[in-house]
DNA sequence: TTGCTCCTCACGTCACGTGAGGTGGC
DNA sequence: TTGCTCCTCACGTCACGTGAGGTGGC
């Protein structure tokens, strides 16, 4: 029954290390074949075969699916190759994209949670920062204070239509203290840390605070920098930046979220 | 039976923007259910669920499992989210560094690809060349000249075992003009145009022939490239580089692959 | 007869999308 | 009664991996 020259499935799959059922499923889908079936219906395949293998594989491995590559086996020339091949880029240029911006969320959300790990809650300190690239949305139009979910989702809605990531860290924005002092549930405004638009988040030395407690809830952080300021004879001269540094995605319990304020001085 | 502030699966896919085939299906895994489930088995949600929801997403988009999101949404913690955070971030960046490799092979095999289509096979020209990158594969131990593919397969497994991305174009190399003569058809070394391990593919003027045919079949060009250089008086001193430009990705009929033989000068 | 290789067929994976067919409330 | 929304259940997607159960050749 066996020719030689011929390799049984096990045979040929020991010599291209293609798994056994990888081989019957391209069989069973039509892209790629045993030369010969022998009467007791065994696969039998041939040494060159391997190149048509490799063919697929290495497209395959280049993530172009299966049914795309079939078609063109018998039909192939260098200029539908190449139309091939720049398709495969931009898909892949596309996925490239998404990664390296996911790997970037990724970064941030470690250094903030990281740093929120080390602080003393208790007390407000000065603190310098570095210049921050980040994208603000429109200030609401509806100006509801009750309805925080409202202009934050009028924000979130924004950032999702200008292309900006959601998963970047969200934080909201006062133009002054008095105007936290005197709505600290409910920003105007909200920004995005994601680097997107470039707005900037300045350079400087801030005020920083902390609490704890659901968004918007900001206990008694606005009246203990107040304090902070007058026993210090500070000027709280900029915007002011909440940031939830621990929130739904690391903390059960939504009353123990971790607010981050930041006054500029 | 509806209470207001409770929103049915309709209106919290349209809140949400998340499709409600979406919000059954994570029902039904038990990811993230309704607050409350009517009489009539409907799906009542409430507005804060948006952020539970938020937090599934923004992992979810950086592509952790459902499976792996579940089992910690009720019990996350700080540390537990670094944990997870760091793991995702080895993750994609492999598959960065899978994605930017494939993308150099595209970016690669259309170079070659495009300027195999502007030659002209017929002639041999004398041809300037950068320093290239390359990987060589250790000299062949069985020289059976007869088993092209044996030797071929020993370098693909040892570019295998080596990390070498098998996608990358393989070359043939030998070490001087007349060791091409003398055994055109195999090779004893071959060389693949990954840059991993940064053997180099030296600068300078090369004498550079085409000719089409099955791998290994070299048909007239050695006689040629031969009568080229006694013609020119010139001094072939160094390697012989084959390469397939067009080969079984672009080509359907294994006789008219095209190979580009380069003898450095 | 025993072991080995091969076969087919069915089901599981993952995160949903898409109907089909049926029910409940105005 | 008509329309609308909601429900469940089943099947399809993609590229296989993993048995189960059966056959053929030495």
């Amino acid at each position: 029954m066996k020719k030689h020259n011929l390799l049984t499935i096990k045979e040929f799959s020991n010599f291209t290390r293609v798994p056994e059922s990888m081989l019957r499923y391209y069989d069973k889908i039509g892209l790629f074949s045993p030369m010969f079936r022998g009467n007791n219906n065994y696969r039998y395949y041939a040494y060159p075969q391997i190149i048509t293998l490799n063919q697929i594989l290495k497209l395959s491995s280049l993530k172009v699916p299966l049914g795309q590559i079939e078609p063109r086996t018998s039909r192939r020339t260098p200029k539908s190759t190449l139309k091939l091949l720049e398709r495969q880029e931009e898909y892949l240029t596309d996925e490239l994209n998404r990664i390296t911006d996911s790997l970037a969320v990724i970064r941030l959300s470690k250094r903030l949670l990281k740093e929120s790990l080390s602080v003393d809650e208790s007390v407000i300190v000065i603190q310098k920062m570095e210049q921050l690239s980040i994208t603000f949305a429109p200030e609401a139009a509806s100006v509801d204070s009750s309805a925080f979910y409202l202009t934050f989702k009028e924000a979130c809605d924004w950032f999702c239509e200008n292309g900006v990531n959601l998963c970047y860290p969200i934080g909201g924005y006062y133009e002054n203290f008095s105007s936290f002092l005197s709505n600290s549930a409910c920003p105007k405004r909200f920004f995005s840390l994601a680097p997107t638009r470039l707005d900037l988040w300045p350079a400087g030395s801030y005020a920083v605070g902390y609490t704890r407690g659901y968004y918007g809830e900001m206990g008694e952080l606005p009246e203990r920098l107040l304090a902070y300021k007058l026993e210090n004879d500070l000027n709280y001269k900029g915007g002011v930046y909440v940031l939830y540094v621990q929130d739904e995605v690391s903390i059960a319990n939504p009353e123990h979220y971790l607010a981050q304020v930041m006054v500029l001085l």
